[in-house]
DNA sequence: CCTTCAGGTTAACGACCGCTAACCTCCCTG
DNA sequence: CAGGGAGGTTAGCGGTCGTTAACCTGAAGG
């Protein structure tokens, strides 16, 4: 699969700007006319492309959750055989890529869930559990001593550890994206350890 | 001060509905009748009670916010002298007993500030920013070798752990609220050990 | 050169929503 | 016992929003 180098598509575009907007004002406070506008079109064309407006969230949500499932699988398969302390560090530095480089998708993820259709929403629910579990037993393996309720909260309170980028300072006013990623990642695995220390 | 065994007042049972509604379907997603239909009176009703649906979302995120720094401090004089660590304890302790007793208000409390007026938005952002300087003072404290905006960056970071409350299985899932609470302690100093670490 | 079709446009419809107006009904109080 | 305000009610207005309908246009293809 080589690197993308083609001009983003149409869809791709609305999708988007659309998650920026969505981010931003939430799914009901941002109008068809807006999503049009960030691109250039205007509201009524963007049926060209989607069913609707919860197509495009739907879509969003879908591809959020998949992306962050089969990524964490391929990571899963490339470090196999190495201890999973190693293989907990690669989802961690996953998870944080993702979270840095989609900050307004990694809000949407938490956010917008209940706006779905209940098809599309099993569905994510579906990816996200998977996802979980992943981690879970990866983190089992590090800490074996961990019962599994409390190795999944602790999952799902890292993740919104992670997931707290939105809220570090706009732009100009973080040390720098390594920096930044260095430091999530040392307090992901320090409440880890506090987690698994009865 | 007597802990209050008062029947709630209406604007009380209001708010307290409006506040849950909120965070289920978000502030745009939820009408003035449903909220008026959870406390047993019908839609335009609640004008008696509040200007408007936007002046319910301020008097919410207001009084958070507030409560929260008012806590927070009451908290850091109540334990006046004590060794910082002591301090910090009992800030994490105030922020998770909020985070357990409130889900709903911790998630609008950094969902829907943007959905505020300009006026009432700087206010919340003030004492926001009130509480973070708090928690980054004692935090630096505690940890002297730390730079400030690691710590900044570190307490947002506490707080997305925290306040993961929301996400952690409905109700009858959890472990019980005392060993969720120590878990989410725990895993807290952890992380700010962590981030300490160079 | 004519056809077709992808990808736009504007107009407009129907539903919904926040809010106001007008009215009603207790209950407290002088 | 009058009366007045607190706290409801229903009807309805004005605006917004998602969506559809009808139409246009430029480029590709036989």
């Amino acid at each position: 699969m080589a690197t993308r180098t083609d001009a983003p598509t149409r869809r791709e575009q609305i999708l988007k700007e659309a998650a920026r907007l969505f981010a931003e004002r939430g799914f009901h406070g941002v109008g068809v006319d807006e999503i049009g506008a960030a691109v250039g079109i205007s509201g009524p064309g963007l049926y060209r492309h989607f069913a609707g407006k919860d197509a495009m969230l739907a879509e969003l949500l879908v591809g959020i959750s998949g992306q962050l499932l089969t990524g964490a699988k391929r990571r899963l398969a490339e470090v196999d055989g190495t201890p999973a302390e190693e293989v907990l560090d690669s989802l961690i530095e996953g998870h944080i890529d993702f979270a840095l480089d989609d900050r307004p998708l990694i809000t949407l993820h938490d956010r917008e869930l209940d706006r779905l259709r209940d098809s599309d929403r099993k569905l994510v629910r579906q990816l996200q559990r998977q996802y979980v579990e992943l981690w879970v037993s990866v983190l089992r393996e590090v800490y074996p001593g961990l019962a599994e309720p409390a190795a999944r909260s602790a999952v799902h309170s890292v993740f919104g550890l992670l997931n707290s980028t939105p809220h570090l300072g706009r732009a100009g006013s973080l040390p720098g994206r390594g920096t930044t990623a260095e430091l999530l990642h040392r307090m992901a695995r320090g409440a880890f350890a506090a987690a698994a220390t009865e």
